[in-house]
DNA sequence: TTGACATAATACCAAAAGGTTTCATACAAA
DNA sequence: TTTGTATGAAACCTTTTGGTATTATGTCAA
């Protein structure tokens, strides 16, 4: 069985297209919202909110600057995602699966 | 950057912990609904809904059999999922990442 | 210290999500 | 053919979500 839910934060935090794209923006380095929000068709407030949604479910933290908020990624929260959908290799590629299991394992 | 939107409807899918449980309990082979209905604490058109957006998502495929319908899980569409997230491996295991990498191509 | 800038906080709104109840339909089996 | 089972479908309700606009706060810079 997959592990159990502590995932709900993070399949939430990632189940919006705005906060996926977010996501992908910030792993090019991290970003002020006013620098985030200038990216979408969106007022900043609704930038806002998402990222508060992101960092509920740890996939970001937020260090403030001065009167900026810089937003940083945290990918290890995407890894327990990640993790759980591996659960599913199997179905699709038994050899990769337990390959990586094998790396796991001798780490 | 990680692949584009194809994958709204697989996070939406993902999104609610009722139907990752009911992924969960797909991954031990088909069930009709009324059957997987009685695992929940909840009415059957209630695990329906779920079932439908589940479908929606690519994540079950359903086949009438008689009066039941037996949903079965569709993993390809989980991979897709899978695949967006492991854009971010590089973050939490640069090693693991790289040797996918080099299995992948090599198949 | 005054003004501009970056953000927070609040109130509000419409639509979607998650659930229920009720009723209709279709198949299976006696 | 009648009865029970498995499901579909519609109507309805409440809460959450995703957005707006507006007002307040704190910080930098002239």
């Amino acid at each position: 069985m997959p592990p159990a839910d502590q995932t709900q934060p993070v399949f939430r935090a990632l189940a919006d297209p705005t906060r996926r794209a977010i996501i992908s923006m910030l792993a090019d380095g991290p970003r002020a919202i006013g620098d985030i929000a200038a990216e979408f068709d969106m007022t900043r407030p609704a930038v806002a909110k998402h990222l508060a949604i992101l960092k509920e479910g740890g996939v970001i933290a937020v260090e403030t600057k001065g009167r900026e908020r810089i937003n940083r990624l945290e990918p290890e929260a995407l890894k327990t995602a990640a993790d759980w959908l591996s659960y599913f290799d199997r179905f699709w590629d038994d050899r990769l699966a337990k390959l990586k299991t094998v790396v796991e394992k001798s780490s």
